[in-house]
DNA sequence: AATTAAATGATATGCTATAACATGACAAGT
DNA sequence: ACTTGTCATGTTATAGCATATCATTTAATT
């Protein structure tokens, strides 16, 4: 049993969707997550990296880079477009934050350490966003790669609607 | 026969996608999808609609809003944002054009007048962009969808890799 | 012709992203 | 200790993408 797998053993409320969960532990779970991941890899999570981090981990949802970029500001680090650049660039390619692409924005991810081609479901009222799981080279997109010669590297799914909660609103 | 039709009147192929194709026919099969369409439905598919639209079919590749705008100055249009803005708008709600979230940039569909949800295969080397069909709500991300109670309206599918031109560049 | 709705023109502005170059921090080898 | 290399950060400037707003024109409806 890998400290990862130790990460996931307790029961907990959970559910990273449109659902209430503990808040609290989500973000210890994913500083942690990474933390352990950058050791092992030899990655420099240094502060800047972290901060992102832990930002985008408590806010819970999609921020775009001038959002992140403010709150940076105010914890004392650089006040440029690059700063914030830099570390959701690191973050991403990493696998520790996920960018939106319809909306420009980025968001936490919500397994952290797992392997995973992530899908996002986003809701076109309140961008609230929940991640999922796709395996959408599996299936037909795969089936045409495969027949055109296409080498697929990574996939963007990424679904726009209406959240439970939205739903609901529209109804009434 | 136009002036503008005997230019093109040579039959040519040229690469579409990533294979070869009639260039000509499905410039010209584009145009009159979208011009039977407008008819049915009542839309009004004005010069700068439809300038545009020719544009990208022309082009047959994903354009920005400002390239599109820059050829739609000259050929004596507006030459603000909004214009090339409202025009792609209109396209892309009626399903003749898409946009490339992962480029932010628009192209013609290619299977005009077929009711599909698109997924595109995008070559990082040579930014070509290839359609076909997807089914991202059967699988594994309809059945989260279903699960979260979340209301898939639209879904951006798009895989990025190496078109087989690049593949064998990047071999050799 | 009068009314209404839709499309266009034009100005201004805001948001998203990167190029380019300088500085700093740190580790490895001499 | 010092040079060298590498990676990260700071900063300036600019490029690229997108929309709000308001005035004007055009087209369809009555």
């Amino acid at each position: 049993m890998t400290s990862r797998d130790a990460n996931n053993s307790a029961k907990k409320t959970e559910a990273l969707g449109f659902e209430q969960h503990d808040h609290r532990t989500c973000v210890k779970k994913g500083m942690s997550a990474a933390e352990a991941r950058c050791a092992e890899e030899g990655l420099r999570f240094t502060s800047v990296r972290q901060k992102t981090l832990e930002i985008l981990l408590q806010e819970h949802r999609a921020l775009g880079a001038y959002e992140v970029l403010d709150r940076l500001r105010e914890d004392g680090f650089g006040s440029q477009p690059p700063v914030a650049y830099r570390a959701l660039e690191f973050l991403v390619s990493n696998g520790f934050v996920h960018k939106i692409e319809k909306l420009n924005a980025f968001i936490a991810c919500a397994n952290p350490g797992t392997t995973h081609s992530p899908a996002f479901m986003i809701c076109r009222e309140c961008e609230s966003v929940a991640e999922t799981q796709s395996m959408p080279a599996r299936g037909a997109l795969g089936e045409a790669a495969k027949a055109a010669g296409f080498m697929i590297e990574k996939t963007v799914v990424e679904a726009e609607g209406l959240c439970p909660s939205c739903v609901d609103k529209a109804v009434s």
